[in-house]
DNA sequence: TGAAATTAAATTGTGCACAATTGAATTGTA
DNA sequence: TACAATTCAATTGTGCACAATTTAATTTCA
């Protein structure tokens, strides 16, 4: 039936990355949950938090997301009362989006979060700085 | 803004990870589209090819994805001929999945595939491994 | 200056992914 | 043997992701 072994899925860079990366993804759910945040919203206000304002192109670039995703996001986030969104007066093409109290005190609520998920990961400090590491040089050359 | 580091996305180890399977997923599609494969269909061939004949619960376990997934995407390969869905004879519940000659003969055609991703993926056969590995030692501790 | 080109975000349409539920078939066991 | 529990796939509902298109604002430059 395997004509190939190149096509083999235990041959395949590419599915461990896929699987690892939904599985991880499914890790942060039950821990967003209770603010009504998603992983996408959760990285979304990361940059968020790290710029102060930001335009949704910035968003976009920062985070390897549209607008056809991150409108939508964006929408739900400020009406969860997160975020604000407003047009650029000088350029009325651009949105900018701040947080709101709620969401910088997001900071506060969340700050466990990263060391929760790390805990599932099963792997020590210096092979996580590994694989950081190759994953960011593989981004790099990818757009 | 930013009031614990650990929230910063440049810390993160997570979002490489998710950014760098979307990116590398649609590498695929320009390569899959004249076959009317996305990557979810390619992934599922694989293992059709392998074990010649699976169930879709079989199916689900090797590439983590549930019946909600699987059900929509396998209606598909058959409609386009690749597949065949049949009940097992003796334990009604269970479908069936075998390759059509079409479907066989789709290895042939993406043969080249693989090595035409690998080709925009930035490491070196070395590096590739080590992710490999990581990747794979971090999803065992995952399920 | 004014038309063409560009840019930004939103919209539309398609498909993946998953949680939760459903319904049918099978298995376990009292 | 009957009925409860389990298993399997399908269904339903929600949200992400992206390509392609649209609309509006801005910029370029003839």
């Amino acid at each position: 039936m395997q004509d190939y072994p190149q096509l083999r899925l235990s041959n395949q860079l590419c599915f461990p990355l896929y699987a690892c990366s939904k599985e991880l993804v499914r890790c942060y759910a039950p821990l967003l949950e209770p603010y009504s945040l998603t992983y996408t919203h959760y990285i979304t206000m990361m940059v968020i938090w790290e710029k102060g304002e930001v335009t949704v192109s910035e968003l976009g670039k920062a985070l390897y997301l549209d607008s056809g995703t991150l409108t939508p996001v964006l929408k739900r986030l400020e009406s969860n009362g997160y975020i604000k969104r407003t047009r650029k007066t000088n350029d009325e093409r651009c949105v900018i989006v701040t947080p709101t109290e709620e969401g910088l005190a997001l900071q506060e609520k969340l700050k466990d979060v990263p060391q929760n998920v790390g805990c599932c990961l099963n792997l020590d400090a210096s092979e996580a700085a590994t694989l950081y590491g190759l994953l960011y040089k593989m981004l790099s050359g990818m757009r």
